[in-house]
DNA sequence: TACGATCAAACTGTAGGACAGTTTAATGAT
DNA sequence: ATCATTAAACTGTCCTACAGTTTGATCGTA
């Protein structure tokens, strides 16, 4: 006997319909947007049964390639690349308390400075151009005199996203949704208003688009690392 | 009407059964290695139907909290922390071609540096040790005139996670981790053999070795970065 | 014709029952 | 004692039935 034959692992058929799926998906046979056919119209093309097909569906929705709905000309829909399975698990890291606050922005750290690093890099006028239109309506709501950071967030992660597109990784990307997903709570909960605050913030984002439209790598990492710290900083502090 | 009320959304049974599980584990009340009761307790317990209980094993399943297994003693046994569902979708995405083995060659830089110099900022003795014990198994390897790159490739992960778990961020672990399962293939295709190759390799885990036992973060960031920036640009001309 | 209300059809969501396949532990034979 | 056999406790799969949800079609009315 020379050689080792491989153990016969007698494939599950909920993952045999999940593998034919999620092949036919990312070889784009199935394009973003379809519908699969019905849960008995896929019983009969997989010749199975209805909750074989179920359970097949139910892990293709957790790993976000499907989701489901009810009703006439409901089914599973292909869903485009997103970061809900990486959100999801870096969520249980942190319920499970493997994973805290320090961790994640140490994390967040690392990425937005390589991330403003490698933006500074490769933006053109128009990446300029879209960062330059996140930071007038944030400048805009600053005017309305606001009294929480919640909207001032939401344009916060839009430019940081922005970036990591600039910055053409879809790694990057994937991974800083899920940071700031997971982040979030933090800062509703431990990051206290201010108004100086707020306009210091701001100013630190200007920093980075400065930064990135003079092509100074350097500097927009120095900046966006100072900045994920020094909010950290704050937020740790508050924590105790 | 001063206030908005939340659209009733009828939460899904295996939804559910999901969450109080999720949460039974995240908390602590179910830990690692015990067992869950029988789909037909379980049934019982949730008071709703097999089917509903075995759709929330699959998600469970997905996400790397349990693993299931057939036969008497069977049944849902808790999962530790993995990396699993990460691993998942960079696989995904790289399927997708949304992710080339440039982006993963990048992504990994950037943290095979940060870990190293964190690495070379927290390691204690025993710490350095582990490390060296790893490097003296990669060298009685290398004396056996090995023929491939499979045997080394492990020691080598070894190597890279042992640092990641001294850098104390379970993040840094968790995507390494990822990144690692998901560029073994491309070592396979396109990392030529030679010996001259593996000691060159040998050499650069040496010197990460010796920037941590000196507490050199600087040196330690610089050699890591090089180490993968070329056995990168190797790999990318082999591609084409 | 236009515009609502109503209804039917096409789906998913859930429940229950049945039997096959798999693994372990108890039983029994030598 | 040791090894083979068997029974029991599970998961894996299939079937049927009906409830709940959504949308497009139909019909009535202005």
């Amino acid at each position: 006997m020379n050689v080792q034959f491989k153990k016969m692992k007698p494939i599950k058929s909920y993952q045999h319909v999940v593998d034919e799926i999620q092949t036919a998906i990312c070889e784009g046979n199935l394009k973003e947007g379809e519908t699969l056919p019905s849960e008995m119209k896929l019983k009969e093309m997989f010749d199975t049964s209805r909750g074989t097909i179920r359970e097949a569906l139910r892990v293709l929705e957790q790993k976000g390639l499907v989701s489901v709905r009810t009703g006439v000309n409901g089914g599973a829909r292909i869903q485009g690349a997103n970061a809900k399975p990486m959100t999801d698990s870096v969520a249980i890291l942190i319920r499970q308390q493997k994973v805290s606050l320090h961790h994640l922005a140490e994390f967040r750290k690392m990425m937005e400075g390589h991330i403003s690093e490698q933006a500074a890099k490769k933006a053109d006028k128009k990446d300029v151009q879209r960062l330059m239109d996140i930071l007038r309506d944030a400048a805009a709501h600053i005017q309305t005199k606001p009294s929480g950071w919640t909207e001032f967030h939401k344009m916060d992660a839009e430019f940081h996203l922005t970036l990591a597109m600039i910055a053409e990784n879809p790694l990057l990307e994937a991974n800083l949704t899920a940071i700031h997903d997971n982040i979030q709570i933090y800062f509703h909960q431990y990051l206290p208003w201010s108004e100086a605050l707020l306009h210091d913030n701001f100013k630190d984002l200007c920093g980075i688009a400065a930064a990135v439209e003079q092509r100074d790598p350097g500097t927009a990492r120095r900046i966006a690392e100072e900045h994920v710290a020094k909010f950290n900083a704050l937020m740790e502090k508050n924590i105790e």
